[in-house]
Formats: structure tokens, C-alpha cells, sequence
RNA sequence: GCAUGGGUGGCAGAGUAGCUAUGCAGCGGACUGCAAAUCCGCGGACCUGGGUGCAAAUCCCGGCCUGUGCUCCA
């Protein structure tokens, strides 16, 4: 089965071909680095780490490359609140993107490239597009002209010139004073008192916000490249925008072969923001439940689709999570990884999963099959059948692990069977002796007695399972 | 208002024509002194009105509801 994937300008699911062949040439615009970072970014990284990891998995090499737009209007606001220069806000931010992004095992992109590295770029794409026309200096800035190529109006969200004009209403007078026409963008906007700036063929000034990935993307990828990436939320303006600054720079088109946009966080079923209230860090979120855990959460959706967040699909996601891991660690502390090729029913999980992903990346197929080979290999674990089990674990170790990026490392996860291996033996004797006390009380039948030992054998963190072999316990 | 998605069982969420989605929750059973765990089984859904088809959750048309965008936003 080939791969299938949703391009937001033709609104349909079109078969990966790209530009060269084996390679993809993907640019995922990436967060403003105001505030530390939130869960919708955590699902947007996430979402595209899958993809990428997905689309090297399937033999594509991939040159991935991610922004961070480190000069705007609210790091500088924050800044000059706090005196300090406006890089240490945005890198401060950055740093703690890193931080998370680490924790939640999302692989680093090949490239991060920063707006205010690249201003030589951006200011060289804007004199072209000045030279060719397309944007005009004026009294505030360099604007680029909407006029000058209106055919390409809505190319993702189907809105026309007509519908934002009238629907403009009482916003014209908010926005540049400099435009010809409240349509048009800002490619430069010139220094104001206390702003930071740099020099430019039009005077002192920054990048307005669209332009940066069109100059960044044209840096890294080249004049066409296959995916660009982001939030849906930033179809308009951000990626209307970039339509007509890169494509009217360069002169062809399309420059992005395949559009694809996330879906939001919802938080009862509203849009997750900080007004309503409703808002998550992913610090917030990692104090609830461990990083991996809140990955699974965000992967249960397919990508495109909003995703729904509370506590209880964060607990649920917990629970499922933590299974899929003390199946994998029991059958790794077994044995030894071999290959699933010769099991039918790993076979048949593999293709559910394969088929899945090529279809639009749908991670939550992904997730059904793990969920379907963890209940698979508890089974062989009970039934000691070991050839499955090293199968099953290999399974999981390259889909549910190198694909979808659930597991810690094996020797983590070895780590903590192992620890908690010398934690039981270091107090098996007082357990077991407590074990005995309570078999006699059973057998007398004194069940106050037995259900005594057992409470304390659990204020100790000891659970104890009753099985027809006799008593079973683990720790907490 | 315009644009663009979506409306599937208690919840989450697949599925674009015919064959059990799945998980959690619920119910019943096995096992249990009880509990837990595990296993087995069960029930229950396709917003609405038309249309096309042998056959529609799935395609077409209308209606209703709803998310998002149209302003900074992942």
C-alpha cells in the first residue's frame, strides 16, 4: 500500500510523490517562544514527529526542518515589562521547548532556524519581491500587495477576496497605517520606540510575521520542496500568506508540494486558550502523568482531527500506557528480542498498523494494534510461550517503540523491572512470613484475621493477589 | 454573515456501500471466604428528511446542531 496523505490545497488525500525520489523536504513551522510550551504544541510535535519518524521508516530520507519565530510583538512586550533584552525572553522559552520536547521523545528536527538568523534572507526576498512588484514601501513599512496576484486569494482556506473585504468591517482601521489595502500584509515593519531592529534597505526595522518561513523554508529546502506543516490555526493568514510571498518571489507554483495542518486541543469541547480558562502547559500536564503517558493521550486522534483533553482522558491514556509497558518490560526481562516475521498474528498487526499510517498517518489504527499485540503477548506471557513473547516484544519494540515513540529505552525499562526485582527480594522474608500467617488464618477460615494481614501487607505498598496457585504479590 | 471541518453506543474514537472496529465504563459468568487480577460472554450507535442502489453510518440533495477560521495563535 502506498502512502496516502491530506493536502489542505486540494482538500484531498493524494499519494506521496515527491520531488526527488527516496527524499522528503518537510518544513513544520514552529512556536513564537513567548511562554513556556503548551500541550497543543506538544500534539503539533508529536503529530510530526510520527510523521517524520513514519516516512523514514518507510524509506525516505527525510530533511526536516522546524522554525522558531524568535522576534515578535509579545516577546518584546514581555521584555520591556520585565527589562530585559528580548532574546533572553525568547531563548529562555526555547530552552524549556527543548526540555519538554526531549521528555516527550519527540526526535530533534535536522534544522531549527531562527528569524533572527535569517533577517539577510528575508531582507533579500523582500527586495525581490519589491523588484518584481509584488510589495511596496510605504510610511510604517514594506507591505507585500494583495492586488498584485488576487488569484491566489484563499488557496487553503477557500475564502475569496470579496468575502474578507466585507467581512473586514470595523478591523481596517486597526491594522497598518501604511497599507493601500487592509488586505495586504506586512513584510517589514519599521522600529518603533523601544523595539529592537535592524538595518535594511528601507531603514530600521523586523520581519513581519509571514515572511520569515517563506525565507527560511527557501533557505533549507530549496525553491520547492515536498510537505509544509503547521497548526491549523495558522492557515490564514500565516500560510496564505507564505503562498503568495514564495510564489510570487520566485515565480512558479506551486512551491509547496503537500500542505498539512494539526488539529487543536480541545478542552470540553472548546478550543483550549488562555482566556477560557481552559489552558495546559505541558509542565502541567507531565505532573499528572509521566511524559510518555501524555504522548499516548495526544496520539489517540488521528492528527488532523481536534483532540479531546481532560483529566479522565489523560488518566485513561495513563492506565493504557502503563500497561503496554509493564507487558513489554515483563517480556523483555524473558527474553531475548527476535524477529516477528514468523508469527501470523504479529504479521497481520503489522500490516493493520502499515496500512493505518499510510492512510493519512492514522495514528489511532496505530494505537488499536499495539493495544491488540500488548493483550497478544500478556497472553504468551501466561502461556510461557517463548517464541511468541520475544516476537511480541520485537513487535512492540519497532512500531509501538521506534514508530509511535511509546517506550523509554530497554535498558530503562530493564532498569526499573530490575529494581523493582531487589525491592520485592529485599523483603520477600518479612512478606513471606506474613504470607504464611495468613495462609493459616485462611485455613482456619479466620477471614478478619487473613484480610488484617492483607491491609498491612498493603500499607506496606505490597498488593496481594489470591490465584489458584496460592497467593501472588507485587509491589505498588 | 462568509469559509472550512464534524455530527457513530455512557465516554473516547476508527470505519466512505454488503463482513465483530477497538479501548474504557456497564451487565452476566468463570475463578474467589471476600477483594483484586485474569479470562469468557452480553447489551447498546451510526443527527434528521428525502433520493440513488439488490444493498448506505458510508454516495447525492435539503434541514438542524456543532467545532474552527475570518484578529495574535500549534
Amino acid at each position: 500500500m502506498t502512502l496516502r496523505l491530506y493536502d489542505t490545497r486540494s482538500r484531498v488525500k493524494r499519494k506521496l510523490e515527491t520531488l526527488v525520489d527516496g527524499e522528503v523536504g518537510i518544513y513544520v513551522c514552529g512556536i513564537t517562544p513567548y511562554s513556556p510550551s503548551h500541550i497543543g504544541h506538544a500534539r503539533q510535535a508529536i503529530a510530526f514527529d510520527i510523521i517524520v519518524r513514519w516516512l523514514r521508516n518507510s524509506g525516505y530520507k527525510v530533511n526536516h526542518i522546524t522554525n522558531f519565530t524568535d522576534i515578535d510583538d509579545k516577546i518584546i512586550a514581555i521584555a520591556n515589562d520585565e527589562k530585559v533584552h528580548f532574546l533572553e525572553v525568547a531563548n529562555r522559552n526555547i530552552e524549556d521547548y527543548f526540555d519538554v520536547m526531549n521528555l516527550l521523545n519527540v526526535l530533534p528536527a535536522d534544522a531549527y532556524p531562527r528569524v533572527t538568523e535569517t533577517i539577510p534572507e528575508i531582507i533579500s526576498m523582500i527586495s525581490r519581491l519589491i523588484s518584481s512588484g509584488n510589495a511596496y514601501e510605504s510610511s510604517d513599512g514594506v507591505y507585500f500587495e494583495i492586488n498584485s496576484a488576487p488569484e491566489k486569494y484563499g488557496q487553503l482556506t477557500g475564502q475569496t477576496l470579496e468575502m474578507v473585504q466585507e467581512g473586514a468591517g470595523g478591523r481596517v482601521n486597526t491594522t497598518g497605517s501604511g497599507k493601500k489595502n487592509h488586505r495586504d500584509f506586512a513584510l517589514w515593519k519599521f522600529a518603533k520606540e523601544n523595539e529592537p531592529y535592524w538595518d535594511s534597505p528601507w531603514g530600521k526595522g523586523r520581519p513581519g510575521w509571514h515572511i520569515e518561513c517563506s525565507a527560511m523554508s527557501l533557505e533549507y529546502l530549496g525553491e520547492k520542496f515536498d510537505i509544509h506543516g503547521g497548526g491549523s490555526d495558522l492557515m490564514f493568514p500565516h500560510h496564505e500568506a507564505e503562498i503568495f510571498q514564495s510564489e510570487c518571489c520566485l515565480n512558479h507554483e506551486p512551491v509547496v508540494q503537500y500542505w498539512i495542518h494539526n488539529g487543536m486541543i480541545n478542552v470540553d469541547g472548546e478550543k483550549m486558550s488562555k482566556s477560557l480558562g481552559n489552558f495546559w502547559t505541558i509542565r502541567d500536564a507531565i505532573s499528572k502523568v509521566n511524559p510518555l503517558e501524555l504522548r499516548y493521550c495526544l496520539i489517540n486522534a488521528p492528527y488532523r482531527q481536534p483532540v479531546e483533553f481532560n483529566d479522565v482522558m489523560l488518566e485513561d491514556s495513563s492506565s493504557h500506557h502503563q500497561r503496554l509497558i509493564s507487558a513489554y518490560g515483563e517480556g523483555l526481562s524473558l527474553c531475548e528480542k527476535k524477529s516477528w516475521e514468523n508469527s501470523d498474528f504479529l504479521k497481520s498487526a503489522s500490516t493493520n498498523f502499515s496500512n493505518g499510517m499510510n492512510d493519512d498517518f492514522n495514528t489511532r489504527i496505530a494505537v488499536v494494534e499495539v493495544q491488540s499485540v500488548v493483550k497478544y503477548l500478556k497472553e504468551k506471557i501466561d502461556n510461557n510461550d517463548v517464541a511468541e513473547i520475544s516476537a511480541s516484544v520485537s513487535w512492540l519494540s519497532d512500531f509501538a517503540g521506534k514508530i509511535l515513540g511509546l517506550l523509554p529505552d530497554d535498558e530503562f525499562i530493564l532498569n526499573e523491572v530490575n529494581q523493582n526485582n531487589a525491592a520485592m527480594s529485599a523483603i520477600s522474608d518479612l512478606v513471606n512470613d506474613l504470607l504464611n500467617q495468613r495462609k493459616v488464618a485462611r485455613d482456619e477460615k479466620n477471614w478478619d484475621r487473613a484480610d488484617e494481614i492483607r491491609s498491612e501487607l498493603n500499607s506496606m505498598g505490597v498488593i496481594v493477589e489470591d490465584s489458584p496457585s496460592g497467593p501472588i504479590w507485587r509491589l505498588r
